[in-house]
DNA sequence: TTGACATGAAACCAAAAGGTTTTATATGAT
DNA sequence: ATCATATAAAACCTTTTGGTTTCATGTCAA
C-alpha cells in the first residue's frame, strides 16, 4: 500500500496537456478553481475534475478558505519522473560523444 | 505540422506502464517483436501496438531484418521531458533550502 | 433569510485506450 | 513447392478518459 498503490501517478497525471498547463498555472501562484479554468476553454467541472487526478498524484494540494479551495503545486513527486529519466540519460550522453567524435574526425 | 503534430507525444508514450517497461528492455539491447512480447502477460499484437505508439513518439524505431523487426530505443525525445522537469526543479530546490534551514535554526 | 457565488457530486456521453481474435502477407528452411 | 515463423492489419470488445449537464451544498453579503 505504498506510494506504488495510487490510482494515478505522476506518468499519467502529467500525459495530459491541459494538466501540464494546470501546473504552470499553479507554479506561478496558488488559486482557486475558478481562476484556473478561467484561462481554459472547457468547463469548472472538467477543471476540477483534472485537479482531482492531480491531487491523487500529489503534484497540487487544495486547502479550503471560505467558500473557495485553493490549489497549490506540490512538486515533490516529479522527483520520481526525474530519477526515471536520469536511467536514460547515459544513452543520448553516448549519442552526443559519438556525434563530436565524427565532427572531430572530418575536420582533420 | 512540426514535432507537436504527432499524435501520441512523449508525455503520453511514457504514461503507460507496460510502454516504460519495454523502454527499459529496448535499452539493454535491441530486440525483436516476439522476443519483447515474451517478457508480458499480453499478446504480441498488443506489445506491437505499443510499439508503434513509442515509434510515433520516435522513442523507438523498427528495422526489418529477415522476417524480424528490429526495435532499438532512441532516446533523444526524452530530453523534451527533461526541459519540461528542469522549469520545476527550481521548486523543490527551493523547498529543500527552505527545509535546510530550519533544520540549522533548530540546531543553534 | 435570501440570494449570489464557489464548489462538489452524480448521471450521462462519445471517443480513445488497451486488449483480444482472426485473417493475411512476407520470409526462411526443408 | 510447402510449411513454419514473424509480423501486419483488421474487426471487434470493454474500460477508461475527458468532457458535458444537472442538481445539491456550503458560505458570504445584503
Amino acid at each position: 500500500m505504498g506510494v506504488s498503490a495510487r490510482k494515478h501517478d505522476v506518468f499519467q497525471a502529467i500525459a495530459d496537456p491541459t494538466r501540464r498547463e494546470v501546473l504552470r498555472l499553479l507554479a506561478e501562484k496558488e488559486r482557486p478553481i475558478s481562476e484556473i479554468s478561467a484561462h481554459f476553454p472547457i468547463s469548472r467541472t472538467a477543471i476540477s475534475k483534472h485537479l482531482h487526478i492531480l491531487s491523487e498524484a500529489e503534484l497540487v494540494k487544495g486547502k479550503k478558505a471560505g467558500r473557495e479551495r485553493i490549489y497549490h503545486l506540490q512538486p515533490e513527486p516529479l522527483t520520481e519522473l526525474k530519477q526515471w529519466l536520469s536511467y536514460y540519460e547515459q544513452f543520448w550522453n553516448n549519442k552526443l560523444q559519438k556525434l563530436k567524435y565524427i565532427v572531430e574526425e572530418e575536420n582533420e
